[in-house]
DNA sequence: TTTAACTTGCCAATATATGGCAAATATAGT
DNA sequence: ACTATATTTGCCATATATTGGCAAGTTAAA
C-alpha cells in the first residue's frame, strides 16, 4: 500500500504518459501533477470521480485510499502513533452508533 | 469512547465547573467553549498540553482522542466507511518502513 | 550540450478556521 | 410568568492554510 501521489504515479507510468498528458482530461496542469505525485499538494477532490473512471478503478477504494492520505498527513503532523488511527475508529462507530439512536445524522 | 467535545463537557462536569470557569486556565472565552464542546470548532491545539496537565491526564492518550476526532470529521466529511482507517494505518505503515529504510524522516 | 521530463520556489487568489461580541435559547428556582 | 444563570448560535473581521500557475532550476538520456 503506497501513498496516493506514489499511486498516481504508478498508474501513469503504466498507461506510459508524461505529466503533462497524464493531466490533461482533469485540466491539471504538469508542475500540479507533480507535486501530487510528490504529496506536494493534494490531487483535486473534484475531479476523483474522473480519475477513477481513466483508472478504470472503483471510486470507492480510490477515496478510501485518496482519504487514508490526509488522515496519515494529519496523524503525522501531530506526531500521534499508529494507535490514533484505532481510537479514530472506534469514534467512528461511537458516533454512527449515536445518529442511528436518534435517527438523524446530524453530522 | 466519546468525541473529543464530549470528552471535554464530561470532565468539565465533573470538575463542577461552567464553561466560563473551565475556560479561564487556558483563556478561552465560554463562548467558544461551547462550540468546542458541540464540535463546531476545535480545541486549541497550543493549549492541549495545559489542558492535559489541568485535567491530569496523559498527554499523548489526550492528544490520540483529539487527533482521532479530525481524523473521524475527515472521514465522515468524504462519506468514507470505517475501512478508511484500516486504509490510513497500512498506508501509515507503508510509510513508516519506507522512512527507516531511507534513515532519515521526510514527511 | 541540447532536449524532454520533472521538480521547486514564489506569489496572488481562494478557501477554511478562529476568536469574540451580541442576540437567542434553554434551564432552574421562586 | 419572571429572573438569573448557563449555554448555544449567528455574524463578521481576522488569521491561517491551500490552491493554481508561471518561471527558474534540476535531472537524465542521447
Amino acid at each position: 500500500m503506497a501513498t496516493f501521489g506514489e499511486f498516481i504515479r504508478a498508474e501513469r507510468n503504466k498507461k506510459g504518459l508524461n505529466q503533462s498528458e497524464f493531466g490533461q482530461p482533469f485540466g491539471i496542469i504538469m508542475t500540479e501533477i507533480s507535486k501530487i505525485e510528490t504529496g506536494k499538494k493534494k490531487f483535486p477532490f473534484t475531479s476523483l470521480e474522473a480519475l477513477a473512471k481513466f483508472l478504470e478503478k472503483d471510486y470507492v477504494e480510490l477515496k478510501n485510499l485518496y482519504v487514508a492520505d490526509k488522515l496519515v498527513e494529519e496523524a503525522h503532523k501531530y506526531e500521534c502513533s499508529d494507535a490514533v488511527f484505532t481510537v479514530a475508529e472506534s469514534q467512528w462507530k461511537y458516533l454512527r452508533s449515536k445518529n442511528v439512536k436518534q435517527s438523524k445524522m446530524k453530522f
